[in-house]
DNA sequence: ATATTTTTTTAGACAAGCCTAAATTTTATA
DNA sequence: TATAAAATTTAGGCTTGTCTAAAAAAATAT
């Protein structure tokens, strides 16, 4: 039984190592949860010692499967919670983040399955995140953040960052939503912002934003 | 800023003042807590500092017009979440008042305005319980518990108690759901044992239950 | 009216989760 | 490689909400 905090940390850990992909240091989490280095490190020692994360001193945490695992049920409930709010209440996609950091810690297993139900079991978050399984498993498709890409590049939105909604009004404004299609006309290299092309109108957008961006490869 | 056990002592303090009609003792809110009556001792201080709750020394405490309000915003939320629970997901009546026990507590006045809206404005949850408007406007019928009817007395059901599933569970069973006719045919003296007739059907009910049925009066 | 029992409050302690300041370890630089 | 800088951990403390045991007040019984 995990409490808020510590699955708070655990999706954090999460999300910064890449699905576990390389390890998280005590500054960066400190950071991205808006808190001190010292209390990162009180919590890590408690979540090592509950083998949800691998710890060695000085060096970093990572997650451990069972670790994955628990963050991988907080993002499923966060993504389905997200989806029921733009669907089913009718709230735009940058409103919805902050309620589903709330609700995403409602615990009763029986809840998130009736949501997921009553959702029509969708695949996606309304900012095109993909939905862990109830089991956690998570399809990702191939993407590629926006400002990686060359100049004359055709492909597909697949996702945006959610946690800014400043970000979102404006995205949305451009229409750079999940699903539409998009090119890059031109990239400035003195600060690589960039000419593309969405809904047949040419924007220019600045690396801020299309590092934000997340499209097929 | 209430917090989640700040928003919990004052709802308890809300229902066993019978909407403030009577003040509440240490102990009693200490059993309906769970906790003990040190601990309450304790809040009712931190409450009392807040101005949301009268409180005299050894005499017992009752809420201020201020809590009162906060009290009913947080069964707003309560009532609103089981009815979401029971007629979107359909969750049975007896499964739904823990969940929204955690529920309740999600803070965000457009999700509960949102959430109003979606579910139809309802003005009853599952139980029958009245469900107070955004202001904590609440209309309650005049009602009393069955186990206090005499003999003959034939009326409709307006709500049940719903904190414990086993009793919903079997009220379910033999019908005694709100809306429902119900007549009290026999009394017994020796244990206040009620025969009644539900759906055409007669039924025995023991006081325990029988006080948890509110009917008309 | 006094003594006993019950209820409530106070005192002191503890865990969770956070903090600041100081100590330690690692990394970067000269 | 020695020193300076940066990152991390440790030490000690604070708040919230809980507890047990002891003290105080109120209610009850004699
Ligand atoms: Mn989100
Ligand atoms: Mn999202
Ligand atoms: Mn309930
Ligand atoms: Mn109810």
């Amino acid at each position: 039984m995990l409490s808020l905090a510590e699955e708070n940390y655990l999706k954090a850990i999460y999300h910064l190592s890449d699905d576990g992909a390389k390890d998280v240091l005590t500054n960066e989490l400190a950071d991205s949860m808006n808190t001190k280095a010292a209390s990162v490190t009180d919590m890590i020692k408690k979540l090592s010692a509950k083998e949800l994360i691998t710890y060695k001193k000085y060096y970093g945490v990572n997650v451990t499967a069972k670790g994955k695992g628990r963050a991988l049920q907080v993002i499923r409930k966060h993504r389905l919670w997200e989806t029921f709010l733009v669907q089913k209440l009718n709230f735009t996609w940058d409103e919805v983040h902050e309620i589903a950091e709330q609700l995403e810690h409602i615990r009763s297993p029986r809840l998130i399955e009736k949501l997921d139900e009553f959702l029509g079991f969708p695949t996606v978050d309304p900012h095109g995140d993909p939905i862990p399984d109830g089991k956690g498993k998570i399809k990702i498709k191939p993407q590629v953040p926006l400002d990686q890409v060359t100049e004359g590049y055709k492909g597909t939105i697949i996702a945006v960052k959610d946690s800014d909604s400043n970000l979102l009004k404006y995205l949305e404004k451009i229409g750079a939503m999940p699903g539409r299609k998009i090119q890059v006309i031109g990239k400035e290299p003195y600060d690589e912002s960039l000419e593309i092309i969405l809904e047949n109108q040419k924007v220019f957008v600045s690396k801020d934003v299309s590092k934000n961006i997340l499209v097929t490869e």
